[in-house]
DNA sequence: CCCAGTTTCGGAACCGTTTTCAGCGAATCA
DNA sequence: TGATTCGCTGAAAACGGTTCCGAAACTGGG
């Protein structure tokens, strides 16, 4: 009924099938499949036409079919805190890129460093059959309903810059001790005597690593820990802002912070309080950005390989889907320190060098 | 043969199936599929079996399996140039919100600004049967077959920050133009005469808004243009650097950059040759950031709102999604203007002040 | 010319959902 | 109490691939 004896596909708004392919070219749609894959060999003459219908149908195979059928989605899906945080994007471009390589594909969530969000996108990826995960963790616990899951759908999961032993011993840090501890040891040379910390949340593996550095750095120059002048915040501006001013308030007269955004947040409150960098306090915080060379103060950082802390936690995580039963391994990268102005180096050098040649 | 009579499926390592929670509570695939997506009513007594046997499998639905039957994935691929240009974080962040607002998901794709691997990623994306794609055009027009592919897929395409009507009008922009000449415009009134521009690749459609929009205000306040004080580059620092050195050569008293990569770059030709800002020429740039208070030079701005550019794009291409038919649109965020110190306004206020008072 | 041994090919089951189409039972109304 | 309708339920067919298995075709040797 309706307009004539048409088939009742309509043609138009669908994309060719294997079948479609299979039947322009007259042969079985198993022919097609190994002609796509290439599989067993199949004739030259069959193949030509195989691939001179493909052409003509512009058809491409249906990735979430393979899908379905091969268990399997080339799909891995990466959770970082938040993408808008400067350190992240490079990071993700590494992991993308690796992936690419690889034949697969980023699927991107943000968790805000909320747990309740990592859960939730972590539920969600399971249902969507990622071959694997790469999660910056949040801190706390999974509720065990999802520790079930994940132990039954028995994915792979690689750790990105915060260990979580509970989960998987896979993961690709930076070595964040030495970073902290080259930090620090730098503004002792540099001539600061009270060095205030502004650590990240406490939860979180990599900055208790960082506050390790930093007293462990302290203590092989000699230098006293004082509670007064150490803060935890949460790796973000308005953390890094308020823990300035409670900070900068006891003079200190260098400060190391744990990431770049609370750097920015302490440097808020400095100009608030009317304090000068290098003038009134050295800094070295962590992560570098291409553009900090050219804003004053010139941060000295210590800088992590990001683009390398993605692809490395990508080709791991490849290997595990493959199969691969290399013993469980924490890669650790190594920073490093780039020395700029905002340490005050050069400021208090004179003193520095007197000091360090009585040695 | 083997070991037993046991069913032949391993119980290890596999997700519970639909058929799985329907045979542990003894009601039909079709009555367990009701519940989930609580469809026609199911009986309270069934659906509280039906639940407690999900709960007790610790089942989720295979996303991949529902994809394929309900022929749409949840999933938007977005291609942006290079998410490690600060730019994009935000923009993709707004976007995935966005998208999981309304239970999408978001794949991420870099293209580097190149024909190339725009439509490999597209290809892919098609492959891949997302439901519609974000893109940020780059130069340069698809190979015939692609074109004929998305036509037949018909999916939705939402254009972002950069138009191209070739392949849809859906787009949601920022008002380059206007920034622009926002920009030059307060240039000319801080009192720089000679005005410079380094712009974006000519080839791409918001590099020519912000060219135009130079042109026009140099016009509308009485400045010539003068050719060798316009240049091309490619949004990246180091063409701002070359460009920079180029420019600067030429002593302008002002330039715009259209963008902050290329400012960078700028700034870093600047401090070879010398040039301080805004001593010695006053500068605004595109692209705002939250750390760019806190260094000096105080970079006087144009800012985008990249969060709402992404949310809003996802918002279109999901009406779309729906089916909308509303007319092609595209939609053109307002910039802001933030005058912090980089253009000299301070500086030349004086000089700036009395020619105003004249007229 | 015949038969065993390889390739090569086609048929069909399967992956885990959704969804159509009947059929069955219960509830409502006369 | 019996008939009619309505609400639930279950079997089965897609969706678009992969892949096992058996059959057909082709090769070469005797």
């Amino acid at each position: 009924m309706g307009s004539g004896k048409s088939n009742g596909r309509s043609k138009a708004n669908k994309a060719a099938s294997i079948y479609d392919v299979a039947r322009e070219s007259k042969v079985s749609v198993f022919t097609v499949s190994a002609v796509i894959n290439n599989k067993s060999h199949v004739g030259k003459k069959l193949r030509d036409r195989v691939e001179e219908a493909i052409r003509k149908l512009h058809y491409r195979p249906n990735l979430v079919a393979r899908s379905l059928a091969k268990q399997q989605t080339h799909t891995i899906g990466m959770i970082v805190s938040d993408i808008a945080n400067p350190f992240f994007p490079m990071v993700v471009r590494g992991a993308e890129d690796a992936a690419r390589k690889h034949g697969y594909n980023l699927l991107l969530c943000n968790s805000d460093d909320t747990l309740e969000k990592e859960e939730n996108q972590i539920e969600l990826l399971l249902s969507k059959r990622v071959d694997g995960i790469l999660l910056t963790k949040a801190a706390g616990e999974f509720r065990p309903a999802l520790q079930q899951m994940i132990k039954q759908v028995n994915i792979p999961f690689v750790l990105v810059m915060r260990t979580y032993p509970k989960l998987t011993k896979d993961a690709v840090i930076s070595d964040d001790y030495q970073g902290a501890y080259d930090a620090v040891s730098h503004l002792a040379r540099a001539g600061c005597r009270r060095i205030g910390l502004i650590s990240g949340p406490l939860t979180v593996s990599n900055a208790i690593a960082r506050s390790q550095g930093f007293r462990d750095a302290l203590k092989s120059q000699g230098l006293p820990f004082e509670k007064s002048l150490v803060i935890e915040g949460d790796y973000r501006i308005e953390s890094g802002f308020r823990a300035g001013h409670a900070l900068l308030s006891h003079q200190p007269d260098g400060v190391y912070v744990a990431n770049h955004l609370m750097t920015v947040g302490l440097l808020q409150a400095a100009e608030e309080m009317g304090l000068k960098c290098p003038d009134d306090f050295g800094l070295v915080s962590f992560d570098d950005y291409p553009w900090l060379g050219v804003f004053r103060p010139k941060l000295t950082t210590v800088e992590l390989p990001k683009r390398q802390l993605g692809s490395e936690a990508v080709e791991l995580l490849i290997r595990r889907i493959d199969g691969s039963s290399e013993k469980a391994t924490v890669r650790k990268l190594q920073p490093e320190l780039r020395i700029r102005e905002s340490c005050g180096f050069a400021l208090h050098m004179s003193r520095s060098a007197s000091t360090s040649s009585g040695k």
